[in-house]
DNA sequence: CTGTTAGCGCGTTCAC
DNA sequence: GTGAACGCGCTAACAG
């Protein structure tokens, strides 16, 4: 049996040690109140010998009722989460916004969300499941914004003009003869599924991003064939990309530039030249510096934006104002991906 | 002046509406207790009449003493941790090995760290700067644990041979009969500084990964000429592979791949081949598949492997056990990106 | 199975 | 400038 570890000190034990009261003590600290000099270095003296590292945290935010840390739901798991460029770059922008005092608590799935001691909550590009643990944080008075999901209830909107930006694209193939087009889309749902889209799927689907990006490019080509991708990534448009080849489209419209990238290296592999023999755009704007072949024909969308606006947002809810919902433009960016389509 | 908002209900008023004590209410929500089903829905019943959502995470964490957050601190501003797809990778390892009942909360710099309500916390390849950080941790019996950092006291060690697998990459440079090498680093500080390396720059480094390698190149080509990159990208890596490649070198070890597709990239736009008249070595074994032109020589690491052992030191040390501090090795790549020197 | 009794560690009135 | 008291919202022991 060792000897009983000295438990951990608190407040009062440095107050009195210090001879003074936990109030006095707690001004010491935090530095909010008037306290005479004298008095914070018995205080600091009192709190390095009992080897005091200051407030707990745990007890300041139930008392303050803040905890100072905002969620941030990805629905994913995080592995895909990062590796998507557009989700790295709107947590740039929230972080940048929030600013040192506060931090991003990474939240995947519904699990943990209810018990999370958050001030506020973002949730990207999420899907209606999460409407329920919605419901809890309403109720809790958390402040929620959504960034590109389906309308919710008590939920301030961040938005960007996904389907203007891709009946965009689709017109602007359509301008240079392209009839014959096929839709590589990013996933409708969180089953990892690859392949043809059945309308089952289609229809069950609440994934805001993928089926705005689908209806604008529909409103143009209505009968586009769509493959469906895993993921935004560069393999999962190589094997989607593959797939929309085999019926010969002369042009591809991948959902993010990821997967536009997989299609061209596909594309590729079988022989044929972008623009010369197929036309791709992506969507997005991912820089890709030195290491993509081409300059991509895309929408540019303002992700550090929106996640400023979302850090923004969450800041004036928390101060008990009422932030209007933004909406954000996409940029046509010309690019060297796309050309008329070749007379066979 | 509006009619007073009801106020947010909690649990001891769920449990007089419900004609229950508080514990038992607490019981009825928590399942952890036995509580009769007649019970249970009154409590049920009481919450829902109340809109109450279940109770406050804050004083749940206050009064367990656990919060069910892990911290990670970077270092970085975020922008740069996430273009690194070697954090992603310890992320993804992490994150995966904690489960969902336990979330992530991402910290950068020192200001918010001490104040952060953490279970436990990672250090991600951060300089000692966070040692005083580090003492407050210790001080409240939270568990620290370091990926690739300095020997701290204290701290549990989650390490990377750096050291010897770019001696081992020089070492293959030797035996092809390189003797003209340089090096192109990743940050000796927080500072974004590109350019050489002075001595007091090298002196007043901390960055272990960074000095780690730079030691195993030096092992074998002790005068190698250093230039250092701002940062982890290919972007970095063309900057500093142009300015390594103004003394004619005929081989360059880049510390990370991304730095390495960037020194390729400077290679090929001043017109030489790889390896034909530069062999270029990577560090990582970052997957680039389908954008990258080369198959890099590199040394592959185990980053999800890092990240996962790290998540399980965590959970053990909560669970008050005694994990060893883990070694990783990395595995040599040959890709093709090497070759003996062209004689001019 | 349920109620009672105590705090967890702190910040915040108010007096003095 | 400082102290005393109270309560944030919940849960772990113990009784019954």
């Amino acid at each position: 049996m060792e000897p009983t570890a000295s438990a951990r000190p608190n407040l009062a034990a440095v107050a009195a040690l210090a001879g003074v009261s936990a109030s006095t003590a707690s001004l010491a600290f935090s530095g909010a109140g008037p306290v005479s000099d004298a008095t914070r270095a018995k205080v600091l003296a009192a709190a390095e010998q009992l080897d005091y590292a200051g407030p707990d945290p745990r007890a300041q935010s139930l008392r303050r009722g803040r905890s100072g840390i905002i969620g941030v739901v990805m629905e994913d798991r995080l592995s895909g989460a990062f590796r998507d460029p557009m989700n790295v770059a709107m947590l740039d922008g929230l972080a940048d916004e929030l600013g040192s005092d506060t931090s991003l608590l990474l939240l995947t799935g519904t699990e943990a969300l209810a018990s999370a001691p958050v001030d506020a909550i973002v949730l990207m590009g999420c899907s209606s499941s999460m409407s329920a643990a919605v419901t809890v944080f309403r109720q809790r008075n958390v402040p929620v914004i959504a960034v590109e999901a389906e309308p919710l209830d008590g939920v301030l909107a961040i938005d960007l003009d996904n389907f203007e930006g891709s009946r965009l694209l689709a017109r602007h193939l359509e301008s240079l003869g392209h009839s014959h087009v096929a839709v590589v889309t990013l996933p409708f749902d969180l089953s990892r599924y690859r392949g043809p889209l059945s309308t089952e799927r289609e229809e069950a689907s609440d994934i805001f991003t993928t089926t705005e990006r689908l209806r604008g490019v529909r409103s143009v080509f209505a009968d586009a064939e769509v493959v469906v991708a895993a993921g935004s990534s560069v393999e999962e448009g190589v094997v989607a990309g593959t797939a929309a080849l085999a019926s010969q489209p002369t042009a591809i419209i991948a959902q993010s530039d990821l997967l536009a990238v997989g299609v061209i290296s596909a594309a590729l592999d079988l022989g044929l030249r972008v623009p010369d023999d197929l036309s791709v755009v992506g969507f997005d704007g991912v820089k890709l510096a030195g290491i993509a072949p081409h300059d991509l024909t895309t929408m540019v969308q303002p992700a550090v934006e929106k996640g400023r606006a979302a850090g923004r947002a969450a800041i004036a809810l928390l101060a008990g104002e009422h932030p209007q919902p933004v909406s954000f433009t996409s940029e046509f960016h010309p690019g060297a991906t796309t050309a008329v389509p070749r007379t066979r």
